[in-house]
DNA sequence: TTGTATGCGTTATCAC
DNA sequence: GTGATAACGCATACAA
């Protein structure tokens, strides 16, 4: 097999009709005969015929295809975000092309170039980096886009996100109705602004509540294990520990837990932890992991049909923003402080 | 911004010169003068001029755009294989369309088709069915694929895969040794090839060691922790329960040590469960399971590299295929059985 | 209802 | 060195 695609041409040749029959039965539009449809249907059939997306695309100037640029494959938060998009991409019969950026801006922006080259529809990203002058130049003569799980401060967007205040807020009140007043915080990465407004309601809710407001106890983390590891390290190397940590998100979650086990403190009863997103894993049985459920694959969707009205609309109206419920989760790392402070070991 | 995309017949117009000159300065050809180059640069990144894509894939009959195939996002074992796959996608320079599958061969169809359509390059099918005649079809009128993780036995694919046999062998001896006789073992789907040879090397390795061959120790599964949960009741409920089971990947095995939990038993020192992929949350300390390493990555950079020297190359040579070695990480889910088995609770 | 002609943005061929 | 021009496969305006 040499794998030559079969043209548009080779069916109307086999058929004996003109080439803008054939498009035209083919498409479907009204003033063709049965007879004809049905003929061309049937050796177009035969043949293996598949119109060629990419000429199409050429011609009326809509590819069907999306962009997707997410931080991270490999967190298993982010593929149910992806799930969500492409079960709107394929109703609306459209390709994802889907980019890792590592959180690298150098990355993001080769792949938003690929992209436009491409020519993609639109683009969703999620947990992008949406500030930055090259990106923002890319996007100001792109396609349509909507940014999920960060947004810009400086450009209206569209916008899908959670409630990350009321997310947080509601741990932190569990957390102090079990009766804890040090509670450490772990704060994502710089610049994402979900990390920014999830920082402000922990303070918020701290102060509310009348807890310790010690900045000790906010840690400048990522959303990786490794940086769960180095927060949960140094929170319980403090001479006043805290007795609960809320942390970025569920796998830094996880490296808080490994290392206040390694450090010989039990999980719940020495220290409680609040992780955020609500991966799959967290409901199993050895990791247990209260948490705030984020609704990713319905935010996915609400991504992708906000990309689509814009793709259709062509207009560049009246951004679009919507925040997603969140709630907690109790599960079983997190339980009143232990009365007295465990000594170190 | 209306997303009105500069042509090469913008810039040629901006410099004064011909659409082709525009062109050859660009694509670097060796005949075109110092300053004409310099000055179509410097017009081009002015005007944002970006090569469409799609009207370079219609001329060149070359996409630059590789389709990936994939079971299921959301297993944590998949992103590792697209990571490989993306690293040389990177360095060609070529984009991915990414595919979810579900496993479901109605779906794979509607897939590949949208990507026969889109006129890719290649296809990497990450555990897809092979064998079915549509997909057949597909495959043989489509550009060339490589297979990864799954194999046809009747068709001559490019295909890479990891040394099932070795890896199966190692996982017994390591639970023989530990002085298991009665070992469970949960195949994956029927259909795949990777399941099979499992499958085999499992009896071979039982055979070979003389160890209890019982028909009903192997548990008819597929790769799902709902499936390794009722694979563990199950084996925990036979009247001669096994005293260590081989899942048939980790998220299988999380399932199958759930269910142990439930029912009362300790893993390891009731059940000792052995996995099969290393993801990235086995090496986790509350997780911490015994597990066969397979180098993920590396098998999706592989089975990329395959398929671009395919694409290169263009005849349809010799088949390839690529193993890679396995080995077994010894965590804290394998033990020395019971002496007394423990009453059912 | 069907056919003809044009153009989408490139690259490639061949004159100049 | 440079510049017309054709062609890739399709959709569409318009003619028949």
């Amino acid at each position: 097999m040499d794998h030559k695609p079969v043209t548009i041409r080779d069916v109307a040749r086999e058929c004996g009709i003109a080439l803008s029959t054939v498009s035209n039965a083919l498409a479907g539009k009204p003033y063709v005969s049965k007879e004809t449809r049905q003929h061309v249907k049937e050796v177009a059939e035969r043949l293996g015929y598949r119109a060629s997306s990419v000429a199409r695309a050429l011609r009326t100037n809509r590819s069907f295809t999306i962009g997707v640029l997410i931080a991270d494959v490999a967190n298993p938060a982010f593929p149910d975000f992806v799930r969500g998009v492409e079960d709107v991409a394929i109703r609306e019969k459209c390709s994802l092309f889907v980019c890792n950026t590592d959180g690298d801006i150098e990355r993001q922006i080769w792949h938003m170039q690929s992209l436009l080259g491409n020519r993609v529809d639109g683009m969703v990203l999620i947990s992008q980096h949406v500030d930055d002058d090259r990106v923002r130049d890319l996007l100001d003569n792109g396609p349509p886009h909507v940014t999920l799980q960060r947004r810009s401060p400086r450009f209206d967007d569209d916008y899908v996100g959670s409630d990350n205040v009321g997310g947080i807020t509601e741990a932190v009140d569990h957390l102090a109705e079990l009766g804890h007043t040090r509670i450490g915080f772990v704060r994502g990465p710089m610049g994402s602004s979900t990390a920014q407004e999830r920082l402000e309601a922990y303070r918020a809710a701290v102060s509310r509540l009348g807890l310790d407001a010690d900045p000790e106890l906010v840690f400048d983390g990522d959303y990786t294990m490794p940086t769960g590891h180095r927060a949960g390290r140094f929170f319980l190397a403090l001479p006043r520990r805290p007795t609960a940590i809320m942390a970025s998100n569920d796998i830094n979650a996880l490296g808080v837990i490994d290392a206040a086990t390694e450090m010989g403190f039990d999980v719940p009863d020495d220290l409680s932890v609040v992780g955020l997103d609500d991966i799959a894993l967290a409901a199993y049985g050895r990791i247990n992991l209260t948490t705030i459920h984020l609704q990713k694959r319905a935010m996915g969707v609400a991504a992708a049909e906000l990309l689509m009205k814009r793709v259709r609309a062509k207009r560049r109206g009246q951004s679009r923003i919507m925040t997603f419920p969140t709630h907690l989760v109790v599960r079983g790392t997190t339980a009143p402080p232990a009365k007295a402070p465990k000594p170190r070991s």
